[in-house]
DNA sequence: CGGGATCCCTGGCGATACTG
DNA sequence: CAGTATCGCCAGGGATCCCG
């Protein structure tokens, strides 16, 4: 085993505070899916998530740079999110994390109501 | 919620909810590095982790199928954690994960004391 | 419409002691 | 060596109300 050990684990760490929590994987992929999304259309797509943990977790989100906002200064206001050129290149990943998952359910098909959304 | 009908099974989440976690990432990287490890050798490596949470891990990622545990009856105790089939399968997205971290900690380094170890 | 501000509580996790 | 068993903290997350 290499000595950069030490490294890697870090960057484990680091992957996983990225798009770790509760919501942030789907919010990536989801704006990887819509390529642009407004504030309530994510609400509505998270499909229960509270306005608090949803502005927290964007928020978190931009200060990582995987997520960028734009905001139109009209009434009524307007807010879209994307995702930044890193945020992008975390998909490929998060999708691969997807598929790994559909094929266990494919196979054994799995029943946990909290993994429902 | 009555909402219930209208969810689906959400691989994303499912997915995070097998490696999410504190320390889930990570064990299953050393063990796919180490091919076998000890239950001591893992407490080791993971530097600072109670034995309550090794174990509770462990005993998750059983439970998802990701790790096997193979026991010796023997004094000292003995027991050896691998990965299941399952858990292998997991490994290119975690080291997709591991990859795109180190390609942004060398562009722009990350001083969060947090996430060393 | 897109949040902020508050209050509240669960459970994830840590620390410590003990055991076959 | 490889765990159990308790106790307890506190941050992550939920519920509700309010605002420009």
């Amino acid at each position: 085993m290499s000595e950069n050990e030490n490294s890697t684990f870090c960057s484990v760490n680091y992957a996983f505070h990225c798009i770790g929590g509760k919501y942030k994987g789907r919010i990536l992929w989801y704006l990887h899916e819509h390529k642009i999304l407004r504030y309530g259309e994510l609400k509505r797509i998270l499909n229960g998530i509270t306005t608090k943990m949803l502005t927290q977790t964007l928020r978190e989100l931009e200060k990582d740079n995987l997520v960028s906002r734009k905001a139109f200064h009209e009434v009524p206001p307007k807010v879209e999110y994307s995702l930044t050129k890193a945020g992008e290149e975390l998909i490929p990943s998060i999708d691969a994390l997807r598929a790994w998952a559909d094929r266990r359910n494919a196979e054994k098909p799995i029943d946990n109501l909290v993994l429902l959304c």
